[in-house]
DNA sequence: ACATATAGTTAAGTGATTGAACTAATTTTT
DNA sequence: AAAAATTAGTTCAATCACTTAACTATATGT
């Protein structure tokens, strides 16, 4: 492929990605209550989806510093959202969980975000979606090689 | 389509966007000069883009307050990468354009970019990337006509 | 027992953002 | 032509999310 060709591509996936994600970011802040940042509301999303959770598994999916995590979920505590547990057996150790509010408002937002995107969704083919997220998740698989074809280098 | 199958879905295009921004934003950051953050080089792109600029574009562009594009163009022009001139015949405007460094730096910026991208667009079918971009932008115009409507009742 | 590794926190600093109040310049209305 | 409204951009105070470096406390390996 030529030069032009590859600009004109580059050209497009930044356009279309940044306007995306700026627009998916802007609705799902529509969606979630005001206490919550969207940032916050995946943090609590996580927690959820992982049961019971450190803040070491929050900083490596995030691809966050631990000290980053410490404060987000500072402020999510402050909030009154989640608890932490120390761990009885080894004691450096804190589980994540959310609290009642925490669990009830995930799901309240959960459910917007769900009919939000069922509306969206509406405007393709299943096949489609489909046809596009197996795409981006072949892009995914791709940055995982380099990302350990580079750490091999080290 | 039942609400099984779309909470799949939503779980599957969260995690991957947010795998495949993240690790763009990464791999971009390894390309760009450590003078730049990443916020950084998109407006310059931009800035380059237009050839002529307003604050109130940017500001329109990104989706940004007009305080924020200040404070942004503030720390740019601190370090020489650009120059604001201002209109003769509207003295409120303010043009700004990149100086000599930061078009030689955005120049430099953009080739790695560009041996990156086409590093990692061989592992694809021109056909596969297109068709993948056309329902990218297909959503994009989506959020576009949703914004539309949102806007005409108020 | 001593050295090393791990989990998490603290502290100082930065970048990006918002919102409200503001200045200066231009346009519109009366 | 004067007054009112709009527009372009800035300033200020605050918040969030993040980084790096230094730290505490606990656990593990030799």
């Amino acid at each position: 492929m030529n030069n032009e060709k590859i600009s004109l591509l580059i050209d497009r996936y930044m356009k279309v990605s940044f306007y995306v994600n700026k627009m998916g970011e802007l609705l799902i802040k529509d969606q979630i209550c005001d206490v919550l940042t969207n940032e916050q509301y995946y943090t609590l999303r996580f927690i959820a989806q992982q049961g019971l959770c450190t803040s070491t598994e929050i900083s490596e999916a995030f691809y966050i510093n631990k000290s980053a995590v410490t404060s987000n979920i500072n402020r999510l505590e402050g909030k009154g959202l989640i608890e932490r547990q120390q761990d009885r057996s080894d004691r450096r150790v804190f589980h994540l969980k959310l609290s009642k509010e925490g669990a009830e408002l995930l799901r309240e937002t959960e459910h917007k975000i769900h009919k939000l995107v069922e509306s969206i969704m509406t405007n393709f083919e299943y096949e489609e979606i489909v046809r596009f997220l197996d795409t981006y998740e072949k892009l995914s698989q791709i940055f995982i090689q380099m990302k350990n074809g580079k750490q091999e280098e080290m």
